[in-house]
RNA sequence: GCCUGGGUGGUGGAAUAGGUAGACACAAGGGACUUAAAAUCCCUUGCACCAAGCGUGCGUGCGGGUUCGAUUCCCGCCCCAGGCACCA
């Protein structure tokens, strides 16, 4: 058992007057790890409760925007502790990933040295800072104990054809030198380095994440515990609509032409035909015409402009004539068939049919090329019916079919299914639901990740690493080149193997696993403690998943979040889990930003943690992160308001230390024997308090105003103190109020409340300290002010009994001498009775 | 363009179920203590008017509406932030 400093400092005052923050806050962290306060196991007779914050990037050093993730995690964690509940609560590192690598490459590191270094450094940071955590769990992302887990998921994968291999255009970095995932493609730009991305044509793995897209979406809508804003962005960036697909015959070749369209309706106005560059068509259409020339030019030229700009509709329409034409399934026109840069290959079909009279893009299209344009869809009745000849603008609403054969006079919605029921009929089109959800490319042309189990052999082909082989482990000897290319491909020992099939000579695959595959499962591989036998324990994780709570930045709303639950619905059809989705709440924690911007090297306005924690202690740092806004929305530094935080730290350290003997000797009052009036109150205070905090903490996680209701409670009594009455009850009513305070503080504020806990004269851990309860009676007054509102306008407050009823409430406020005044002489049509709040006089 | 949030004092923010708008804090001003300063403690602090009161009027982006009563609910608009965006 430690000794506290009270003891070992003997006779006289025991406790410094004055709080230094240094000193304790480094003797409890030693203390709860050397008791091992916070190591968990299952324990099926008390409640579960799994908190987990997204574990950081080893990048170097924490930032704010951790201490406030972190510190938001730990007030939960603790206080579910002290409520009773078997808090789950795990830390460990996102270790793969590009900042190692070109680390290394700048300062020539091995990039398994950079990041353990860094994760040593900001463990030691996140020590500091006191936060509750089972560090027995602790993993790195870059051990081969985790990743070796993540290649036999690979296989399973694979084997189910969740993972498959095939060519494509895909996302390519140049800065990076390497392939993105839609999802990290940001305004057509790397989200990393911000580099504009192009569109490269390679080999590469995907998880079909497609196979899901229906769940993912559904599920949607049983997560109610999640931010509405974070399922609006998944469901539109799953983009799910309803369409056709409308096959159109080509003029002199035995093929067709297949596109997907929201607007079947305006099929009788399709004019002409819109092909992305990138489709396998183009060549067959261009061969042999006078065009054949002019569209490879035309093709080159805007595949290799930026997806991006292209993307983001920054480049101009453009396009260019195939020199083929194909059919109209219902006017039998001939449609010339163009390749335009604004049609998508990864969309829909790649194919679009034009109907230049009601798609802007169209539109625009027709009127640069001179194509013809047909109206075909007439507003309501009631609006200027559109002019075929001098039309301005598409007209892209619903409306009534015209020049549309049997159809004309139908309304679109009806006249989309009728038309391809109609085509459907023939064979020429069938109703269809499109996804702008696309299968996860998971491929990385980088060296520090997880080697992707596969083996190419001249005679096998793709061999699959067998299990038994796993971990394929990914070299530590090599020579990182400086443009960032991956050393993997050169490294023989590792690229070179036999094929586990024949055992000829043959190739390992040398890309590597996106870094998101890691973050996917990690919260399942945490409740199964550093599990040797397998990726997950089954017992285990049944015991604590789903996690009950996540807390983590808003800027993996799609991302991280996205792919969790992808995976989460893999494994559990894979038997290792029985959640269907990972996590119960999510709470979406704000930047912290100072002087307006968000903190970053370049603007020069960052705030360090260390620097923090030193001038201020853990505890300033903990308090003024949450105190300053409620954890949703962005939170602006001030240094002044981190002084503000440390003064009332202070405040209540003075608060005990001032009165140590005499609290540390009262026994805490717990109702029963009358009170004076002040201490009534007082008493009173101190359990709307626990009230307060308790349900701020536990509802809403406002954090703010129950620190706010906190510092009302130390308010009064430094009040009392002003003039302190001389009831004999004094001493133990301000012990019940002081050890409320001191109780409700220690999830924010650890360190002092430890200190001042065992001041109060207590031998255990306030870490384990039952949470205060309110008591109701406790709560009542014996009086109560209430407004009287004439018309509606605050008049007067008069003070009744607290029991007093309507009718009471009534006769007092009528006989209020301000409120006479405002009703002499005139009739009251009603009074409006609020019982507890207001009386409402209406005139 | 579409979809989400949001707009409250000098500042961060509060008002949880339609019921005292501005809790709590920061900043500012004043006072006490001190030889002085710091620290600490106490008081004032939305705006305007004034007969200076437990005063009156105004006030939660703007304009309407519902209601005895609206920061809160409804309709229309403006602005800010975030997400998506040539998605056919």
């Amino acid at each position: 058992m430690l000794r506290a400093p009270w003891r070992q400092k003997g006779k006289g005052r025991k406790m410094e007057l004055k709080y230094s923050p240094k000193a304790i806050e480094e003797k409890w962290q030693a203390h709860w790890e050397k008791e091992n306060l916070f190591a968990v196991t299952e324990d099926e007779s008390r409640e579960k409760y799994y908190l987990l914050e997204m574990f950081p990037y080893p990048s170097g050093r924490i930032h704010m925007g951790h201490v406030r993730n972190y510190s938001i995690g730990d007030v939960v964690a603790r206080f579910l502790r002290m409520r009773g509940f078997n808090v789950l609560h795990p830390m460990g590192w996102d270790a793969f990933g590009m900042p190692a690598e070109n680390a290394a490459i700048k300062a020539g590191i091995h990039p398994a040295t950079w990041t353990r270094e860094n994760i040593d450094y900001m463990k030691k940071q996140l020590k500091k800072l006191g936060f509750s955590y089972d560090w027995s769990r602790e993993m790195a992302t870059c051990d081969v104990s985790y990743y070796r887990w993540e290649q036999l998921f690979f296989l399973k994968m694979y084997e189910k054809g969740l993972a498959y291999k095939k060519s494509s255009y895909v996302n390519w970095c140049e800065t990076c030198q390497t392939v993105l995932a839609n999802e990290q493609v940001e305004g057509g730009a790397c989200w990393r380095c911000d580099q504009s991305v192009a569109q490269k044509e390679m080999d590469q793995w995907f998880f079909k994440i497609t196979e899901y897209v229906e769940e993912l979406l559904d599920h949607t809508d049983k997560l109610p515990g999640w931010p509405e804003r974070v399922l609006t962005m998944q469901k539109n960036w799953i983009g799910k609509s309803f369409g056709s697909r409308i096959f159109f015959p080509l003029e002199g070749m035995d093929d067709q032409l297949t596109v997907f369209t929201t607007r079947a309706d305006t099929l009788f106005g399709a004019t002409f035909m819109s092909i992305a560059p990138e489709h396998p068509m183009v060549k067959v259409l261009s061969r042999g015409t006078s065009q054949e020339e002019a569209v490879t030019d035309f093709v080159q030229r805007t595949v290799l402009s930026k997806r991006g700009d292209r993307e983001a509709g920054m480049v101009e329409k453009e396009g260019i004539f195939t020199g083929s034409y194909c059919i109209n399934p219902v006017t039998r026109a001939r449609m010339p068939i163009y390749v335009a840069n604004f049609v998508l290959m990864e969309y829909g079909t790649g194919a679009v049919m034009a109907v230049p009279a009601h798609d802007h893009r169209d539109f625009e299209f027709a009127c640069k090329y001179g194509l013809p344009v047909k109206v075909v869809i007439q507003p309501d009745k009631g609006s200027t019916p559109l002019n075929p000849e001098g039309l301005t603008a598409a007209f892209e609403e619903d409306g009534v079919l015209v020049e549309s054969g049997e159809f004309s006079g139908m309304p679109s919605e009806d006249a989309r299914v009728a038309i391809t029921e109609h085509l459907a009929g023939n064979g020429q089109g069938e109703l269809t639901t499109q996804y702008r959800l696309r299968d996860w490319g998971i491929s990385r042309q980088r060296y520090w990740g997880a080697p992707i189990p596969i083996i190419y052999c001249e005679t096998c082909g793709t061999v699959p690493v067998p299990p038994e082989d796993l971990p394929v482990v990914l070299p530590t000897d090599v020579e990182l080149l400086p443009n960032g290319a991956s050393p993997l491909p050169v490294h023989e020992p590792f690229a070179v193997v036999n094929c586990p099939a024949c055992g000829e000579t043959a190739r390992r695959e040398t890309d590597t696993m996106d870094t998101f595959v890691e973050s996917s499962w990690y919260f399942a591989r945490f409740a199964s403690g550093n599990h040797g036998e397998g990726p997950l324990d089954r017992e285990k994780v049944k015991y604590w998943l789903p996690v009950n709570q996540y807390i983590g930045g808003i800027e993996h709303a799609v991302l991280h979040l996205l792919y969790s639950r992808f995976f989460t619905k893999v494994l559990r059809d894979m038997g290792y889990l029985t959640v269907d989705e990972p996590f119960e709440n999510l709470l979406t924690q704000g930047m912290v930003i100072k002087d307006g911007a968000k903190m970053s090297k370049s603007k020069g306005n960052v705030v360090d943690p260390d620097q923090m924690v030193e001038a201020y202690g853990a505890d300033t740092v903990r308090l003024f992160c949450l105190f300053a806004s409620p954890p949703e929305k962005d939170l602006e530094w001030s240094d002044q308001g981190v002084e503000g935080s440390f003064r009332f730290i202070s405040r209540i350290w003075r608060l005990v230390a001032e009165n140590e003997k005499a609290l540390r000797e009262a026994v805490p009052y717990e109702g029963g024997a009358q009170l004076s009036k002040p201490l009534r109150d007082l008493h009173r205070k101190t359990h709307q308090t626990i009230r307060k905090v308790s349900e701020d903490i536990h509802d809403r996680f406002h954090f703010n105003t129950a620190i706010a209701s906190v510092m009302e409670l130390v308010n009064m009594m430094y009040q009392l103190q002003e003039s302190p009455p001389s009831d004999d009850r004094y001493w133990p009513v301000m012990k019940e109020g002081v050890e409320a305070m001191v109780l409700l503080l220690s999830p924010i504020v650890p360190h002092v409340a430890e200190e001042l806990w065992r001041g109060l004269g207590h031998e255990e851990s306030i870490v384990n300290a039952p949470w205060p309860r309110w008591r109701e009676e406790a709560l009542e007054a014996d009086e109560m002010l209430i407004v009287v509102q004439v018309n509606g306008k605050l008049r007067s407050r008069v003070t009744v009994s607290a029991r007093a009823g309507r009718e009471e409430m009534e006769r007092a406020a009528l006989q209020d001498e301000r409120v006479q005044d405002f009703i002499a002489g005139k009739d009251i049509r009603k009074v409006v009775v609020v019982p507890g709040k207001l009386v409402n006089i209406v005139l």
